[in-house]
DNA sequence: TCTGGGGTCCTAGGACCC
DNA sequence: TCTGGGGTCCTAGGACCC
């Protein structure tokens, strides 16, 4: 088995393929004129309200503009660009294509993680020649660029894809992830964000290569036996390998809004969620499947939010249900404070026969664990 | 500087039953 | 009077991702 192992074996690889800028992209394939100037597309394409940019074009990258900024700093920092409002249905479709053309490559299992991104797990001798391809491919049917990394994990190719941007390809294994990771802050990690690295920070873990050599008792009481040691995992690039197709099924449908002024009365807080349960009970009879637990999510300004759950005795279609019960839900914890946002999710009842796939979304945590032999068991050393 | 809207998953702890 | 251990269901709350 350890023989040889030849550069030319064919063996399974994953591919992580991300669209570069795409929903700029997209934008510019329609608005030609926009090419090459600075571009934020986010909320109603409105700089003075209440919302967050989605995507900046490269160029308005160079002025310090993020995904997640708000639209009010984006134009501060960049007074000369473009607004565009978010147009959903024409980055689905051009998603659709995207995902049509991954999986007509040979050989080809396509898992797919959003508009813009897919896992390709494929078994070939020559991962980059097929990346490299695949670009080619998307680039052919669609008119857009992407990037693609390949790794011998779920996390290592996922990682690699940003070293790739734009419209490259990078290599991350286990023969390079600590030359290139060891030395990065854990927040670096998929699936570690700014919460999770303070905690590990605090036990003295900075870096990646910390944490692939923190003490795995250490781990555990601070996260769980369940993410303490799926953390350190992370810190060694060590996790599924396993691509899997099986559409996906949503387990919940949502709807929230953020006000541009802040709610104070009473009738206009009941009437927002009567309006969001509305919307919410569209979207479970589109899908068939009727609420059970009805989640209330609330901001109050300046900027808490909470949440709060119930589960119903009888699983219901009625907004006139869904919204009483958030309403209700909302009782004691409002005394008069201005409310910034309000979010109704309805969990809805599992299909017949339940949820059958086997991952799951990938980066909540350690879960594609139960799903067996995927690759996750390897490890490296530091 | 001012922070969207769509989701998923995990942990802790209380209530309740046997 | 003082009191087990295990299991399941439920809610509260936190964290992460695109």
């Amino acid at each position: 088995m350890a023989s040889a192992s030849p550069a030319h074996a064919a063996v399974p690889w994953v591919l992580h393929v991300d669209m570069d800028q795409f929903i700029a992209a997209v934008e510019i394939l329609r608005h030609p004129e926009l090419a090459g100037v600075p571009l934020v597309v986010g909320g109603r394409g409105d700089p003075t309200e209440r919302a967050v940019v989605s995507t900046a074009s490269y160029e308005a990258r160079e002025f310090g503009v993020r995904s997640g900024m708000p639209l009010k700093v984006a134009v501060r920092r960049c007074p000369e660009a473009v607004f565009l409002p978010v147009d959903a249905p024409a980055y689905e479709a051009a998603s659709a294509r995207v995902m049509e053309t991954l999986r007509g490559m040979p050989g080809a299992v396509v898992e797919v993680l959003g508009w813009d991104e897919a896992f390709v797990g494929v078994t070939t001798s020559d991962p980059v020649a097929y990346a490299q391809s695949i670009r080619a491919a998307v680039l052919e049917a669609t008119d857009l660029h992407c990037s693609v990394g390949v790794g011998d994990t779920k996390v290592r190719a996922k990682i690699a894809t940003d070293f790739g941007k734009p419209r490259g390809v990078y290599v991350l294994t286990r023969d390079n992830w600590f030359e290139v990771m060891g030395d990065r802050p854990t927040i670096a990690l998929w699936g570690v964000g700014s919460k999770i690295s303070q905690r590990l920070a605090s036990h003295g873990y900075q870096t990646v290569r910390d944490l692939a050599s923190a003490d795995e008792a250490t781990l555990v009481a601070e996260f769980g036996p369940s993410m303490g040691p799926h953390y350190g995992r992370l810190g060694r690039g060590v996790s599924s390998a396993t691509v899997d197709d099986t559409p996906w099924i949503a387990r919940a449908h949502g709807r929230e809004t953020t006000y541009q002024t802040n709610l104070v009365e009473p009738d206009e807080v009941a009437e927002a969620i009567r309006s969001l349960a509305g919307q919410v009970v569209e979207d479970l009879r589109r899908e068939g499947r009727a609420c059970q637990r009805v989640f209330l999510k609330v901001r109050f300004a300046p900027f808490f939010t909470t949440n709060r759950v119930r589960k119903l005795g009888e699983p219901t279609f009625d907004p006139q249900v869904i919204a009483t019960t958030a309403l209700d839900l909302l009782t004691g914890l409002a005394d008069d404070r201005p409310i910034r946002l309000l979010g109704v999710r309805a969990e809805m009842v599992p299909p017949e026969g339940g949820y059958v796939d086997p991952r799951t979304s990938g980066r909540g945590g350690p879960s594609a664990r139960s799903a067996g032999t995927g690759g996750g068991t390897e490890d490296v050393t530091p």
